[in-house]
RNA sequence: GGGCCUUUAGCUCAGCCGGUAGAGCAACGGACUUUUAAUCCGUGGGUCGUGGGUUCGAGCCCCACAGGGCCCA
C-alpha cells in the first residue's frame, strides 16, 4: 500500500519543483573519510565491548558514531547551529526547471536537505537531497571540489542532513542538479534509513515511527499535506463567511453535546473529576447567546470507544454556529466547505468513492430518514408508531436492538443497519426523530421529527447539523429525558446541563449549527482507507522496548 | 468480544514434505567523470515476536501469550 520513497520520482521531476541549495564552506572535511571512519569503528567497537555479538544495527550505529567523533577530533561540529538557504528545493525547481539538458549556469545557490540516495561513480558522485517539498540532485566532481572534500562527501551516509553550495546545471540526461563547490554536514544520522525503494510498509511501524514513515513514503507526506490544505481551506471559507474562530475548554465538568462515552481525568488542586470533551457544541452555543453570531472551532474531541479504520479515540472536529440561520442554510454552507476543501487540497472537486468518481460541486441528495427506512423495508415508519410494531419490523430485518429503545431510537437503528452503508454519494439524511435529537429543534411541519441532518458519504457519517433548539423550557424537558435514559442503562445518554439552560434563558437567536469530522473528510479527499493514515500519531498500545 | 491473517538481518521480502537460515537494499573493501532504485566484483551482519510442548532434530507441527492488520458484532 505504501509507495516507495522514490516511487514518484518521475512525477516529481515532471512537475519540476526546483530547489535551491546553499553552500557552505567547511574545513577539515577529509577527516571523515573512509580511512578515518574505519579506524574509529575499530576503536569504538572494541572499547565499548561491541566486538562480541554485534548486530548489524549496532555495528552501523557504532560506525557512524565513530565518524562523528572523528569529525569532532578534527575540529568540525557534526551538529552545527544553523544554515542559510538561498532557495528551497521547490523554489529552485520553479526557477530552473525548464533548462535544457547539458546546461551550465554561473548562478550560485545554497540548498539544504537530507541525503536520500547516493550514486558513486568513481570521480563523480550523484546524491539526491530531499527537503519538505521535493528533491534535487547534487553533482559532485572530484576535479571541482578536490580530493579531500570529495572523500568527505563520499563518506556521508544516507539520512544525513547537509547544506550544499554550488552552481545550477543540468546533466546530459536533463536532470536539474547543483554542481557542488562545497557541502557541509548539518546533522549526522546515526540510524540507517528504511529501504530506499520500498520505504516502510509495516503498518505498525509506520504509525509508531511516523518520522521514518514521513522520510520514506511520499504518499504519507502527501496525505498530511492534504490534511493541512483541508483545514486551511476551512479557515479561509469560514473567514469569508464572517465566522470567528474561538477556543473553548477541553476539560469539562459534564461531557455533553453528543452521545459517547467520555474519558475521565482528575484535577489535583481542585480535587475534582473532569471529563475530556466529546463535542464542542454546548460552549459554542453559549457564545451565540453572548451575541458572537458566527463562531467556529477546530479542535480535538475524545471518545472512549472502540478503535477501527474509522475511529480514533481522539479526533478532530470542526463545529460552527450561525445566528439567524436554519439547517437548510447549513446544508448549503456544508456543500461549499467540502467543495472548496477538495479543490484547495487536490485541485479538483472530484473525489473517488469506492472507485467511483463523484463531483462534490453538484448538489447533494436530501432525504428524510423515515423515507430511507421505508425504501429499505417497504413499510412506512414514523415515531408515532407503536414500539411493538417497530420491534417486529426490526426483527424481521435482523436489526439488533435493545430493550430500552423507544420508537425514535428503533427507527434510527433500522436506518443505521439497513440504509447507512449504502449511501455512497453525498446524502443529507434529515428529519431524525425527536427522541434521539436532544439539541435539535422540532420540524416545523412534523412535531415528532427534528430539523436536523447527517451527511453520509461513502457509507460514512461525515457531518451533522441542526436547526438548534433555543427554547429553554423544551431544552430542559429533553435533558430530563436524557437523564432518565441514562438512569435506565443507556451509558451514552446525557445529563441536565444547568448552566447551558441558564444561557438559553438569556435568549439564543435562531441558529444553525454544524459539526464535521475533519479526519474522515481528509480520508475522503485524500483517498485514505484508514483514519490512521490521516492522523500523524494514532492511538496504539505502548511499544515494548 | 468473535473469526481469519501476520510477526525471519537496520529496511523490503523468500524459506518446499520438519534436517540446523537465504536474497535485494543499506553497510564495509575494490573498479568506474553524466548517474537516476546506477552498475560490476568481494566481505561482514540473525535471541526466526515471547514462553512452553512434540520430535533424534522445529523458522516450519501443537498450546498459551504479546504486537499489528482485515472482516464481523
Amino acid at each position: 500500500m505504501c509507495n516507495g520513497r522514490y516511487g514518484h520520482r518521475a512525477e516529481h521531476h515532471a512537475k519540476n519543483h526546483p530547489s535551491k541549495s546553499h553552500s557552505y564552506d567547511r574545513s577539515g572535511q577529509k577527516t571523515s573519510s573512509a580511512d578515518a571512519c574505519a579506524n574509529y569503528r575499530r576503536n569504538s567497537v572494541s572499547e565499548e565491548n561491541f566486538d562480541e555479538n554485534v548486530g548489524g544495527l549496532e555495528l552501523e550505529k557504532a560506525r557512524r558514531l565513530s565518524a562523528i567523533q572523528a569529525m569532532r577530533n578534527a575540529g568540525t561540529n557534526p551538529y552545527p547551529y544553523r544554515f542559510d538557504r538561498s532557495h528551497t528545493l521547490a523554489e529552485l525547481r520553479n526557477k530552473y526547471g525548464t533548462m535544457e539538458a547539458g546546461a551550465e549556469t554561473d548562478d550560485r545557490v545554497e540548498i539544504a536537505g537530507r541525503i536520500m540516495l547516493k550514486r558513486d561513480q568513481g570521480k563523480l558522485i550523484f546524491a539526491t537531497v530531499q527537503d519538505r517539498d521535493t528533491n534535487i540532485q547534487l553533482f559532485v566532481s572530484k576535479a571541482v571540489v578536490g580530493d579531500d572534500q570529495f572523500d568527505a562527501i563520499n563518506a556521508l551516509d544516507l539520512g544525513d542532513w547537509v547544506g550544499a553550495t554550488g552552481t545550477v546545471m543540468t546533466t546530459r540526461k536533463g536532470e536539474l542538479s547543483v554542481k557542488v563547490e562545497s557541502v557541509v554536514l548539518l546533522s549526522k544520522a546515526v540510524r540507517p534509513l528504511p529501504d530506499k525503494w520500498h520505504g516502510l510498509t509495516d503498518t505498525d511501524t509506520r504509525y509508531r515511527q511516523r518520522y521514518a514513515d514521513l522520510i520514506g513514503n511520499e504518499e504519507s507526506r502527501r496525505m498530511f499535506a492534504v490534511r493541512h490544505a483541508v483545514i486551511a481551506s476551512f479557515r479561509r471559507t469560514l473567514h469569508e463567511h464572517g465566522f470567528i474562530e474561538v477556543e473553548t475548554p477541553v476539560l469539562h465538568v459534564e461531557a455533553g453535546g453528543a452521545h459517547a462515552r467520555p474519558f475521565l481525568t482528575h484535577h489535583n488542586a481542585l480535587d475534582m473529576q473532569l471529563y475530556l470533551r466529546i463535542a464542542l457544541e454546548l460552549h459554542l452555543k453559549r457564545l451565540i447567546v453572548g451575541g458572537m453570531e458566527r463562531v467556529y472551532e477546530i479542535g480535538r474531541v475524545f471518545r472512549n470507544e472502540g478503535i477501527s479504520t474509522r475511529h480514533n479515540p481522539e479526533f478532530t472536529m470542526m463545529e460552527l454556529y450561525q445566528a439567524f440561520a436554519d439547517y437548510t442554510d447549513i446544508m448549503n454552507l456544508t456543500e461549499t466547505l467540502f467543495t472548496n476543501a477538495a479543490i484547495d487540497a487536490t485541485g479538483s472537486s472530484v473525489v473517488t468513492i469506492d472507485d467511483v468518481q463523484v463531483d462534490l460541486a453538484k448538489p447533494w441528495r436530501r432525504v428524510r430518514m423515515i423515507d430511507l427506512v421505508a425504501e429499505a423495508t417497504g413499510v412506512k415508519v414514523h415515531p408515532t408508531m407503536d414500539q411493538a410494531e417497530l420491534v417486529a419490523l426490526a426483527e424481521k430485518h435482523g436489526v439488533k436492538i435493545e430493550k430500552h429503545f423507544g420508537p425514535g431510537k428503533l427507527i434510527e437503528e433500522l436506518f443505521e443497519q439497513l440504509c447507512e452503508s449504502s449511501l455512497r454519494e453525498p446524502t443529507f439524511v434529515t428529519g431524525h426523530p425527536v427522541e434521539i435529537s436532544p439539541l435539535a429543534r422540532e420540524d416545523r411541519n412534523d412535531p415528532h421529527l427534528t430539523e436536523r441532518f447527517e451527511l453520509f458519504v461513502g457509507g460514512r457519517e461525515l457531518a451533522k447539523a441542526y436547526s438548534e433548539l433555543n427554547d429553554p423550557v423544551v431544552q430542559r424537558e429533553r435533558f430530563e429525558d436524557e437523564q432518565k435514559q441514562k438512569e435506565a442503562g443507556n451509558a451514552e445518554a446525557g445529563t441536565v446541563d444547568e448552566d447551558y439552560l441558564r444561557a438559553l434563558e438569556f435568549g439564543m437567536p435562531p441558529t444553525g449549527g454544524l459539526g464535521i469530522g475533519i479526519d474522515r473528510l481528509v480520508m475522503l479527499i485524500g483517498g485514505a482507507a484508514s483514519i490512521r493514515d490521516v492522523i500523524l500519531f494514532p492511538t496504539l498500545r505502548p511499544e515494548v522496548f
